[in-house]
DNA sequence: CAAACGATTTTCT
DNA sequence: GAAAATCGTTTGG
């Protein structure tokens, strides 16, 4: 099934960011269908969290996609080149939402490593914030499209991720929120756990 | 209006 | 392991 806005209203962020490992992220972008795994995610709490860019309710004309209701992608860029993919959840006005660092390709493999200019499949393909968009086609162009509509949406197939195969840990690159940055809100999938390629 | 910088990836040593 | 690539957003004058 498709997840639609009762998940994605959820108020606990942190919650959603665990429950979003092992379902399955589509896209149909430029006519290509491509799917994959979620197997990364890392939560942005809003206002009370220093590495959010909507830390202490700030405002500006690229996090208000983050205030949106809960269901649509926030996509912006970062380092100059890399279009990194948000799903913003909770209530319109609060600006919570969920990075996806990374997905295990299911289908549209053959795109994905066009897209990325390679050759054959390999660990590297969706490892990370960047490349998973760029293999899926995501870019700033989707910047506020709704995860309930055709172009965008997250599927539960029935994959279930239990707790012994999660890992919890610090989120990544966001050394200058200090304490915050410490706080367990990344979640992945245990490299050795065998749902998908074995 | 100018300057600094970032929720990263790739490539080279 | 280190460093470059690269540009929109944000912040300060």
């Amino acid at each position: 099934m498709v997840l639609d806005e009762t998940f994605y209203r959820n108020k606990d962020v942190v919650a959603l960011a665990r429950q979003l490992l092992g379902k399955v992220l589509v896209t149909n972008i430029e006519g290509k269908y491509c799917a994959g795994i979620i197997s990364e995610t890392e939560a942005y709490e809003g206002e009370t969290d220093k590495a959010s860019h909507a830390f202490g309710g700030r405002r500006t004309k690229r996090t208000e996609t983050m205030y949106m209701s809960g269901g649509h992608a926030y996509v912006y860029l970062c380092y100059g080149m890399h279009h990194l993919f948000n799903v913003v959840t909770n209530d319109e006005g609060i600006p919570h939402a969920v990075l996806v660092r990374g997905i295990l390709p299911l289908d549209g493999t053959e795109f994905m490593l066009k897209r990325r200019n390679k050759n054959k499949l390999d660990k590297g393909l969706c490892s990370g914030p960047g490349t998973l968009s760029k293999a899926m086609g995501i870019s700033v162009l989707h910047d506020r499209t709704s995860l309930t509509g055709q172009v965008i949406y997250i599927e539960d197939r029935g994959i279930k991720i239990p707790d012994e195969a999660v890992v919890v840990g610090p989120r990544i690159g966001v050394d200058y929120a200090a304490d915050h940055a410490l706080f367990p809100y990344r979640f992945l999938i245990r490299s050795d756990y065998g749902v998908l390629f074995g």
